[in-house]
DNA sequence: TACTATCCGCTACAGATGTAGCAGGTAGTC
DNA sequence: GACTACCTGCTACATCTGTAGCGGATAGTA
């Protein structure tokens, strides 16, 4: 299952709180988006077709439910990254990952306490 | 500079060694891919034309060199992953690679070093 | 019941992407 | 100098992606 970006982008905000319907992820993505409803309407509609949401009726709305989990989602993403951009080894991701300022302090201690915990074979 | 999968897929054989020809990549490919010379040289003519790559001819052969650098293009890609997928949040992509199988106890070992010299003030 | 605000289904369309063919030029070889 | 192999430039085309309009159906309201 491989999503693209405006689909990311719907599917997270499904994730976030679901059923939701057309107008909830438009008004969820405004500011964001500035997408017309019926933008979000197709992207909905494709997510639908490649099985990703479920899409059920109540009187002529349409209420849409992930059918995928969004760990499940990223971690396929994380992994064709990591072949597709590091060529499969997690080496040079992680070195980015300790460089990049997007590592905030709380992160890499989450980071330091994960691999503690593994190191405990509490994995 | 957003590359596609084909285009990454070339590129990095132009980091691997360059500058190279449209048969070197093609050959270096082989088993991978399938492709056509044309493909190959097409993907090739697109990444020139976005600026990733110099076409330099020499005789009636244009030999292409990388433009942009790999640690570049990989952290622009992972910073997009990180929004698109993750939020902007390093933490939940933390938690799959120290999750996930792909984190060999060497990978895993080379982050708790990455971590530790970061402490340290190193970086 | 007639109106209005919405919703849905279907269609559209330009640009990106994956993949490749063709025709004409050039360089090495007989 | 002619042939052959290979290269380039240009074109092609189906599919995917981003983005959206339109017309008909429906539900709430006056």
């Amino acid at each position: 299952m491989r999503l693209n970006d405006s689909e990311w982008l719907v599917m997270r905000r499904l994730w976030q709180s679901a059923p939701a319907t057309v107008r909830d992820v438009l008004e969820a993505l405004e500011g964001e988006t500035g997408w017309a409803y019926s933008t979000v309407k197709t992207v909905l509609q494709r997510l639908a077709d490649k099985g990703a949401v479920e899409v059920r009726k109540r009187g002529n709305v349409s209420w849409f439910t992930p059918l995928v989990a969004e760990e499940h989602a990223q971690r396929t993403a994380l992994k064709s990254l990591l072949d597709r951009v590091f060529g499969g080894s997690v080496g040079g991701l992680v070195q980015h990952l300790a460089d990049d300022d997007a590592l905030s302090e709380a992160d890499r201690e989450r980071l330091a306490e994960l691999l503690r915990r593994d190191e405990d074979g509490t994995s």
